[in-house]
DNA sequence: CCGGATCCGGCCGGATACTG
DNA sequence: CAGTATCCGGCCGGATCCGG
């Protein structure tokens, strides 16, 4: 049993405040939360986005993915794949050869996956600037500890 | 000073692989790459976007923020805004009453943050069940466990 | 009411070794 | 080459106490 990281998510309990019948609405049935929540349960680990993004050029290898990715250890990508893959988000392959080939390729699904994520990428890289300029006034601002001491 | 979680990113070596000097693309300094790294880095916690989704209709105070997302401990609920606040995603202003009162708005920023993180939300929302399905039929065939022993 | 500080458990994830 | 299992450090994040 690999019963380590990314066994992960959905089945949390999630259970609705009892003891609190709630005087307005409480917001925890609210489905933005709900679903941004599984959302990040699901593609907000370290690797998983990286793995549909560069899935998305066409079908790799697991050692291509390896080297594509750049940091991604053997453990990590192994896992990711496994849950991506138990998700219908890619597709793996074997080919019975020697040595053993594996091909995984992004379903349709995944490739959908990968539309509003470019999305968000691209709003990052257009305000990458804005939020770096942000915290560094941020940061002088509060270099009281400079002036204090 | 708070040097606990969330101090944060984007100050990654990121470094070129050395030593490979690369038959084709390599892809590290794909920016695609980069991109989503940092997106994560910043938003891929686990409150940052609740937080960022539950402004996004208005200004709340901390303790209504609190009670919206609920689940959110005190201690993250600081954190994630302060760092939000350092990257220019939502302003806090103190109203010196007694007792103090403190409201945290979204910016501009952080508003146009929302959108595509919305789309993403509506991506997940729509195809939940197919997730699902596909989780099922796969933890279905890999009962393989079951049968060997 | 707001938020900082400390303690601490749990999981994420890297390194490594081993199998086919 | 592809995948699994084990060990282990580090950070995420919850509970709690304290101070303004």
């Amino acid at each position: 049993m690999t019963n380590d990281p990314i066994r992960v998510l959905s089945t949390r309990p999630l259970d609705g405040v009892p003891g609190h019948e709630g005087s307005e609405a409480c917001s925890v049935d609210n489905p933005a939360s709900r679903v941004i929540r599984e959302l990040l349960a699901r593609v907000g680990d370290k690797w998983s986005m990286l793995v549909i993004g560069v899935l998305h050029d066409g079908p790799l290898r697991f050692t291509e993915l390896q080297r594509k990715i750049d940091g991604i250890s053997h453990r990590m990508l192994t896992q990711t794949l496994r849950s991506l893959e138990r998700d219908g988000l890619v597709t793996r392959t074997s080919y019975p050869e020697i040595p053993p080939r594996v091909e995984y390729a992004a379903t349709a699904l995944g490739r959908s996956l990968s539309e509003p994520v470019i999305e968000l990428a691209r709003w990052a890289s257009a305000h990458h600037s804005e939020i770096l300029d942000a915290r560094e006034a941020f940061d002088d601002q509060h270099e009281a500890s400079a002036t204090l001491r």
